[in-house]
DNA sequence: CCAGTTTACGGACACCGTAAAAATC
DNA sequence: GATTTTTACGGTGTCCGTAAACTGG
């Protein structure tokens, strides 16, 4: 199963008609029949009944069409999160801080910070200076 | 993107290493890196820090393994509920029953199957011969 | 050097597009 | 008979596998 399959089974299902869905996908037809049937060969399961005049989904087809929507959502979101984690705007952020030295400004800071980019995940360490310089050697990032 | 790349990066990941994980899915090992590869400039991102020693996931990396392993999982979930509903063991059941004139077993009848089968949607209407007769015309079903 | 990743290259398989056939109204 | 799906077929593109080059310890 993959997701370009998925998609054309989408269209098929929204639009009711295996010649609309491959004009809105800009691929000719005969490639839609081919993937829904491949498709249902796959899963040994009938997902739309159709004859010349109507294309109807099953049951199995439904069940199907409401799982393909939430995959094709994940793949988005997927793309979103890991573009903005790139952009450092998600993912975790560590801080590593002297108590005594910015026992002020740092909690500013990352309140500021966490409201600008709800995706991060932040967590504050007191660590003495030896202990940052050895955890910097640990876990070196890109 | 598409599932078997995800697939492929959810190995890589696993086993840090792309010729483990081009041995766990049964292909050659440069296959696993262009395939990393294009994933990478599809997103337009660096999913792994990789030299002749050591892969080291990056923090846009796993960003993307939680979201790939949750597309994975639905992968399996679609298929298995696609399967199960053609199976009549999912889905909507609609009953139209006569209640004059069986009002006594029907409701023993659907809770013993909603309980074999917790997947399926039951719904009970009590409708005449002729209105019986009418829904099935109206929707009728493989 | 050695183990592992990347790059280069040749070939096969899958998938698309065109075209014809089948089917349903 | 017209429209839509299915089937058949030829060609191209993608992706795999083999082999060689590159990289870092």
């Amino acid at each position: 199963m993959e997701l370009c399959t998925l998609r054309s089974f989408i269209a098929v299902a929204k639009l009711k008609s295996f010649s609309a869905a491959a004009r809105e996908l800009h691929i000719v037809q005969p490639a839609i029949s081919r993937q829904i049937a491949s498709l249902e060969e796959e899963l040994g399961v009938s997902l739309f009944w159709r004859n010349t005049r109507e294309v109807k989904i099953t049951a199995a087809g439904e069940v199907l069409l409401v799982e393909a929507h939430a995959m094709i959502a994940l793949e988005g979101r997927a793309k979103e999160y890991t573009q903005r984690a790139a952009r450092g705007q998600a993912g975790n952020l560590r801080i590593g801080y002297i108590s005594s030295a910015c026992s002020g400004f740092i909690p500013t800071l990352v309140r500021a910070y966490a409201q600008r980019y709800p995706h991060v995940a932040i967590s504050l360490q007191d660590l003495t200076v030896e202990q940052q310089l050895d955890a910097f050697d640990k876990e070196v990032l890109t």
